[in-house]
This record gives structure tokens, C-alpha cells and sequence, in this order.
DNA sequence: GATTGATCATGC
DNA sequence: GCATGATCAATC
């Protein structure tokens, strides 16, 4: 089921535009929840059973062959982003010299298949409508607004300041928390640069950044 | 209405 | 707990 080239997986993804997340779900024998309260990766995993992304848990792209990474993203009818797009979890010890370039956040986001999911929040999971797909990778502007984000970022939690690290934080890249609940605990480096627990984070895309990205590509 | 911090499901 | 998929919901 896997696609054997980009152009394969683009055009599987455009036959999927015009379609609402219902009839895809019986399409694949998927049952519909009523809401997304506790199916809150509902549409992701659906969209990825549909394009042949290799299932599992790893920390590696959706398509690791193509060097494509899958992302569904809710807009508006406006063509709005609904919501912030997760990226990565963001490693909190061990990343003295870690680079941009090595990082998790450059290489998810060097090419992604972008899937906006057209309904408000308000309609149900199964009457909102596949828009057309955007196959993007970051120009050098995109890219330098990421990286400047990301290293600054990376610097305040290697400096142990990363409980002082607000979602105010980055013009396009935030970091907020990634966990089951408020509770949940790992390991990070203190202000004195002891081990100390706190939070787990993970780095997000700014609804400002992704709907340019969708403008972007409107405009062709 | 937008933003930020909190949360839900699943498989190791 | 971590990593996948994200959205919820209280607050600003």
C-alpha cells in the first residue's frame, strides 16, 4: 500500500480531496466518532491508513523511503488554520551540540505533505471535507525563521531555563507542553544545571506560520 | 477570538 | 515514560 514515489503519494492524496472524513472512514472500514474529545489523532491516523504511511511509533517521517512527513491540518472555510501543528518532542537533556540540521524539528519539516481538513470545529469529524494536498519544503526564509526559533529555544533548556520557556516564545516555532496530563514527568536540566523533572515539551507550528504556508500555495 | 497550558488514545 | 496522532478548554 505503500507509495512508491512522491508523485504516486500527491496523486493518491488529490484523489482524496473532495471527500469527507465519513466516507473515507467506510471506505476503510473505520468507524466515525462523534467528536474528537477522546479521538484526538482520529483524522491523522485515518489519512495515514488511506495513503499507506508506515504505522507505528518511531521518531522518524510518515514516509522514511520518500523523506516525506504527513500532516493533516484543520482550517476554516476561509482556509484558516484552526489550530497550532504539532512537530516534534523537544529533547531536554543530552543536547549539548546538537545542531539544526541534525535536529528532529529539521528533519520532520524538510518536506511535508500538507492535508488541510476543511470544518469548524463545531461539525462533526465526519462531515468535514479533504482539501487539496500541498507538497511543501521550507525556502531559505521559512528555514531561517525555524532554525533562529529552535536555537534559541534549544540554548534556554541548555542553559536550564526551560521552565521559564513560555509558548510566547519564537516568532513561528513554540514550545508547550507534550504529555498525558499536567503531572507527567522527565528529566531536564535545573538552573544550576542539576537533573531536575518537569513537564515534557514539544515543539509546535504557529497558526500565523502555517497559514502562510497554505496562502503560499493557494496563490499558484 | 486568539492563545496557552492541559489533555486523550494507543503501543510498546 | 516516550513517541505517534493531535484537539480541548480555560484564560488572556
Amino acid at each position: 500500500m505503500s507509495p512508491a514515489s512522491i508523485s504516486a503519494l500527491l496523486n493518491n492524496a488529490e484523489q482524496l480531496a473532495g471527500l469527507s472524513l465519513g466516507e473515507l472512514a467506510n471506505m476503510l472500514s473505520v468507524v466515525t466518532p462523534p467528536n474528537l474529545r477522546r479521538d484526538k489523532g482520529w483524522i491523522g491516523q485515518l489519512l495515514e491508513l488511506a495513503l499507506g504511511a508506515s504505522a507505528g511509533s518511531k521518531p522518524e517521517q510518515d514516509f522514511p523511503e520518500l523523506g516525506v512527513e504527513l500532516k493533516t491540518i484543520p482550517i476554516d472555510s476561509r482556509g484558516k488554520p484552526l489550530e497550532t501543528t504539532f512537530v516534534s518532542v523537544a529533547p531536554l537533556i543530552g543536547i549539548s551540540g546538537l545542531r539544526w540540521q541534525d535536529s528532529n524539528v529539521y528533519n520532520k519539516l524538510s518536506c511535508v505533505l500538507w492535508i488541510p481538513i476543511i470544518g469548524e470545529r463545531s461539525l462533526a469529524p465526519g462531515d468535514r471535507i479533504i482539501g487539496q494536498p500541498i507538497l511543501w519544503q521550507p525556502n531559505a526564509e521559512q528555514e531561517e525563521l525555524l532554525r533562529q526559533d529552535w536555537e534559541e529555544i534549544m540554548e534556554l533548556i541548555s542553559l536550564g531555563q526551560v521552565q521559564s520557556i513560555s509558548a510566547k516564545h519564537g516568532q513561528v516555532l513554540q514550545l508547550r507542553p507534550k504529555a498525558a496530563n499536567s503531572r507527567a514527568l522527565t528529566e531536564a536540566i535545573g538552573e544550576h544545571g542539576q537533573p531536575i523533572m518537569t513537564l515534557p515539551r514539544g515543539f509546535y507550528l504557529k497558526t500565523q506560520f502555517t497559514a502562510s504556508i497554505l496562502a503560499q500555495h493557494f496563490m499558484l
